[in-house]
DNA sequence: GATACCGGTATACTTTAGGAAAGCGGTATA
DNA sequence: TATACCGCTTTCCTAAAGTATACCGGTATC
């Protein structure tokens, strides 16, 4: 049997793989910065404000020192959050959510937005099943 | 030094704590489904129309067939993804994004305009720097 | 002097994600 | 008979992500 003319039909792929290579790119980009176990839950702590070390550790339950600091440090360098050092004893370090930081939040947003929908689809079908 | 006053002031935790662990679910949720390096992608290749096996695996460079299977069947159990197996010989398998898959799309559009916007930055500052 | 807070680091470990390569039954093609 | 396509699965392995635990200098509290 011949598929050829089918999968023409059925499967543009003409038509959709330059496109779709495009949009892979930015995509990935954004995930590479909110992937992993803790970092969007940092940035979505530092949305409600200014916060020191172990106050949003608090907040994060099972969130060790090692991983906030490594996650802080990345959030630094992506420009995302700012490190203040008050010199005070001992020392006091609050963090924040840079205003380049802060143009996350419509994403953030539609991630709650859609996180939500699913939610509750998954809770009523499970009542179902 | 005392720092619960300046604490106070600065850092509202008793108003942030609640409201910032209710946001957090949902988005975990969300982030769940769309992390890990193919998942997007393959759903990106999907809003393009039907798509075989193969030729999903042919669109995106690198990804194996152990792990583009894992990934569909990970997309079906959360029906963003629906599985149509024809009966020809060798069969036929197309998969297809769900209408529910498809609401996505608000969502992966806002991955892709602040991709965008972040790989510009990126690319501007490496310039300068 | 013991304890507890702060903002972390260091070390060692486990777990997970992902990659490489081969192979399966079935069919068609040379 | 050999090769190549389809839609996968299996096995083995490495690298990265994450966890547990202890510790550091400094200060304040009991």
């Amino acid at each position: 049997m011949e598929f050829t003319e089918q999968d023409k039909r059925k499967c543009p792929e003409h038509l959709s793989t330059g496109e779709c290579t495009k949009q892979l790119l930015p995509v990935k980009d954004a995930l590479d910065i909110l992937s992993g176990k803790w970092k969007i839950q940092i940035i979505i702590s530092l949305t409600f404000g200014k916060k020191r070390f172990k106050q949003i550790q608090r907040e994060i339950p099972g969130l060790t020192p090692k991983m906030l600091s490594k996650e802080l440090k990345e959030l630094e360098i992506n420009e995302l959050a700012s490190r203040q050092v008050y010199d005070t004893s001992p020392v006091t370090v609050e963090y924040e959510l840079t205003p380049y930081g802060k143009t996350l939040k419509p994403l953030i947003g539609e991630l709650h937005k859609w996180g939500t929908k699913h939610r509750k689809r998954v809770i009523a079908s499970s009542g179902r099943g």
